[in-house]
DNA sequence: TGTACATCAGTGAACGCGCGTTCACTGATGTAC
DNA sequence: TGTACATCAGTGAACGCGCGTTCACTGATGTAC
């Protein structure tokens, strides 16, 4: 049946990818194989180096296009509220530190999901991972700063900074926690969620 | 040479459970094996199943132990200041949320270094780490209902199990997140820690 | 535009290595008398 | 207390499976003329 298109390749290019961010993010970079990942993506896997050189490769693309979708989500929520930067922060924490999220890691947040691989994945996964985790900082420093300004004070770009740091670092801490216990003990999973989400809200 | 003094055998016990919390808090439950972790120990790995059923036997065990550091840490810091509950929570973000522990995690929190494992290994994994974690949090709880306390007010005991829930789960998100990107980026690696210990000392 | 040929994406089998697990063996320990 | 025997912790080789990677093959696509 092959050969295949030029425009078919880069399609079957693309299933790959969003079968390995689904499978890594659930599983782990080493908790699922290249034979599922190829056959999530429809295909079988002796195909898979005609894509990429090699597993690595491919999570480094993985590291790479994570960061995209939640960052169309957050400009999304920005944009849904023009007037209010708090209302912006309020539904980001919202959207973010939630039963939902924490039940669906495939869809989620790469930090939450994958920080803990970046960490042990050596030098090129951490770089394209800090590439992603630096733009998602930006966007929620601004947001920080929007929201200090139209309650009427002028912060630093260092203090808003650091708001945002603790902010994103917090509710990525709420996931992994949450998810760690999620299955044995859901009232406190649960709980691990509302004490997050309602400290985050009342500053 | 065997056979060996059943003291013995018990201290190779522990010496295998010990290689395996500074194994698995490094490398991931899956990313070390166990000729590794024998090896470390000090012995062949065929002698692993007179102590352990399985890998995943050993991993619920280092569960079970891995708070018990971390506890006594807990416990001597508030016993080092008896009068000042927020000196003993400030000491406590001190010495978590630091450089050193950080780029050590084979000495250090479970919670930080194994949580995510937890999340992907199942139910019985998540049981002995919701039980160290509820330890954990009741311990911190306290210290948040005194630092309350002393400070003149009195907060309801969900009022401080909230803020102490929070606490914690910034403080792991911290070095989650200041791990990924240690060795691409130390300095960013660095302002999440700073970010994240001086928002906590300001409450 | 049509034809001939080279290219190459996907297939599915095979390779090789690592890892969890098993096993026969050894000889010191523990125990029964 | 001493002796004879059973037990069993550690050794190191072997097994079997899974997984990342390679490879020969196919036939439709892309291209040269």
């Amino acid at each position: 049946m092959p050969r295949i298109t030029q425009e078919q390749k880069k399609l079957n290019r693309e299933k790959i990818v969003r079968a390995a961010s689904e499978g890594f993010k659930l599983h782990g970079i080493d908790g699922i194989g290249l034979e599922d990942l190829m056959k999530a993506a429809g295909m079988t896997h002796g195909g898979f180096y005609n894509h990429f050189s090699s597993k690595e490769d491919l999570a480094l693309e993985v590291y790479r296009q994570g960061f995209a979708d939640s960052l169309g989500a957050l400009a999304a929520i920005r944009k849904a509220h023009p007037r209010s930067a708090r209302a912006a922060v309020n539904d980001m924490v919202d959207a973010y530190v939630t039963a939902t999220h924490r039940d669906h890691p495939e869809s989620g947040c790469p930090s939450a999901a994958l920080a803990a691989d970046a960490g042990r994945h050596g030098p090129p996964a951490q770089a394209e991972y800090r590439q992603g985790l630096d733009g998602y900082l930006s966007a929620i420093t601004e947001m920080v700063l929007d929201r200090a300004r139209q309650a009427g004070t002028e912060p630093t770009a260092a203090e808003a900074r650091e708001q945002a740091v603790a902010l994103f670092t917090q509710m990525v801490g709420a996931l992994v926690i949450s998810r760690a216990v999620a299955e044995a003990d859901p009232t406190l999973s649960d709980e691990v969620l509302t004490a997050n989400r309602r400290q985050l809200k009342q500053k």
